[in-house]
DNA sequence: TCGTTCCAGTAAACCGATTTACAACAACTG
DNA sequence: CAGTTGTTGTAAATCGGTTTACTGGAACGA
């Protein structure tokens, strides 16, 4: 690896002016010297050395993207449009991080992130504890947070870039409701989230504004390991089997996320129940998986790709101008009808 | 940030003695100093700049991780794995890149690799050109490489990881006979790598080992993109059609990929043919996603977590000792039995 | 007592960049 | 001609560690 001191004797100038050529600063110098300088760095084939310009400079182009695992396919969808436009946009590079939901293994990973001069984080988990967060906040990093909204009352030391979840459990109860469903639940996994407490009250909210506040109810499954993915499926397929037991079963269910509407459909398919002759579903996400689930899964679909750069641009440009004050950023989803919503089942009238 | 000068001052003692506490040589001072030094660490918090720790030595804890898209469920799981065990098991973090299986991309993710003083790669591409590798190889890169065998001849420069890909796709296409299949087909995407020649390979000797060579064809889809996640998909969508519209169409089909199942799957259906009764199909991968699906996808499934065991073993492994010369490890995958597969439909004796 | 060895620890060079302060020298200006 | 300004460039300090070569003193043996 050739370095700057290379080029500077190669182009017969000082590494100050090589230096200023690698910066820019091409003002500061004649027309031949700079052309010098450029040949020298052809030949070289030479690229400056970031552990340097680092120690130096203090920073370093590299962005830290925590998931809680990246097996989960929205998060790996997010995280590959995170990386397209950090390095194609902005040039810089992401570290990579699976949280498995464990604040210790955040923790330790924002060390390292120190220890590596990495400025800026984007977080993709939305653990309702954020203490982890203001102290690492505290210590200068620039944070960008993702599928939770701010917390009121505490200090906005993050940015958040968020979709309106609330909205999109009410697309999806008002969706079953226009096509005639009066018991309504929404499924879940335990262990709280932020976007999964906002989707709750949305549910909610929708059920009881449609006069169905007593036939729509949250079904919360446990989950061991509690980060999701297959995980997520499976106490989705385990909450299918309580949901088909239940003879005043819901007929309409709203899944938390696509995931655990996969895990539903499996599950009520083992239960012998069919979906959406017997009961409908809507999920979560919008994941391209959902469009090949037979049925096709009806889902709210998230502007992944808008989100993706909006938390991009604002981790970088926090990290270039101090200056700016977090904010929050929500989107809306939209909703992508398929084949796993019909008419609820007309119920069988018994002969007295 | 405290620097090795404030723990030193701390401690009374001189940077050295501290850095030599860092590195583990504690045999070259007293107790009482080593104890000193030790509690002027935590007192401060203290963690030792990457940057300068790099620039002196030459090497920095992290790995390169190219994929595809990470988007793709598969290297979505593979990555997980191996970021898992490079942190827990060796500390080393990763930078992640998708690459599109673009040869600028890829080349562009090296240059940044060297910049950044980060010595070890772990490729997730099995294109059939590797004279790029090569290169960045004299560089100085350790580079493994995952799902591709070694080029025959070729320079061993690389480790390479990879299942046995044309087993695979035998066990595939036994699986199929045995259950009574005659006229059986290959599915897979324009785009030569090294896995799919590989299968492609397989499943033609087992065909032909039963005696089946005049009726099992490959069935290649062409691709816009080239790399895969939801275009995988996409293209066994299509091809499903094309196979529905073929009077002798096959009535068993091997899919590349789960990815390329799925699309299938949907085609089929699409088509008004249903899986297993009036096509059987085998995906490979083994994703946990082909259990959720309906039938069951019946796959071949990969040991990932072992390979991703031994990838990272590997590149840290021969970073840490030059003299370690490259190796290929194939490991075997095996066969999941799901409902994707029955015997084939009986024709229909058209009555003369 | 002198010479040697060992122990505990230090000073200083170095990795490869950035940046500040300054130096030649030419060209103006009054 | 002396003084000012502008242009083009350089020397050297610096970032935060690592490592080599060395030092002061105690302990030991002869």
């Amino acid at each position: 690896m050739s370095t700057i001191q290379d080029v500077a004797r190669q182009a017969g100038v000082s590494t100050s002016t090589v230096s200023n050529v690698l910066n820019g600063r091409t003002d500061r110098m004649g027309r031949a010297t700079l052309a010098r300088v450029e040949k020298a760095i052809l030949a070289l084939n030479y690229r400056p050395n970031r552990a340097a310009q680092q120690l130096k400079t203090g920073n370093n182009p590299m962005l830290g993207l925590l998931v809680p695992s990246i097996a989960n396919p929205m998060y790996g969808y997010i995280a590959r449009e995170i990386e397209t436009v950090a390095q194609q946009k902005y040039g810089h590079r992401v570290m990579l991080g699976n949280t498995y939901r464990s604040k210790e293994i955040e923790t330790g990973f924002f060390d390292d992130l120190f220890s590596h001069g990495v400025r800026g984080v984007i977080m993709i988990s939305s653990q309702l504890d954020e203490q982890h967060l203001d102290l690492c906040v505290q210590r200068g990093l620039v944070a960008v947070s993702y599928d939770r909204p701010a917390t009121p009352g505490a200090s906005p030391a993050l940015d958040h870039v968020t979709v309106d979840n609330a909205a999109a459990a009410r697309m999806a109860v008002e969706h079953l409701i226009s096509r005639g469903h009066r018991r309504l639940a929404f499924a879940t996994a335990a262990g709280q989230t932020m976007s999964r407490r906002e989707k709750v009250r949305g549910f909610l909210a929708a059920a009881q504004a449609a006069g169905l506040a007593d036939s729509a109810h949250v079904i919360e499954g446990s989950m061991q390991a509690g980060y999701g993915d297959s995980e997520m499926a499976d106490v989705g397929r385990m909450l299918a089997a309580r949901i088909a037991a239940d003879p005043r079963r819901p007929t309409g269910i709203v899944a938390v996320n696509d995931l655990m509407a996969f895990g539903l459909m499996a599950g009520l398919r083992d239960a012998g129940l069919s979906v959406p002759a017997d009961v409908s579903l809507v999920g979560m996400d919008g994941l391209f998986l959902s469009a090949l689930m037979n049925p096709g899964l009806t889902t709210v679909r998230l502007p992944v790709p808008l989100m993706a750069c909006k938390l991009v641009e604002r981790v970088i440009g926090r990290m270039a101008d101090p200056g700016i004050k977090p904010g929050e950023f929500i989107f809306q989803p939209d909703l992508v009808e398929r084949d796993s919503v019909a008419a609820p089942p007309q119920p069988v009238r018994r002969l007295a």
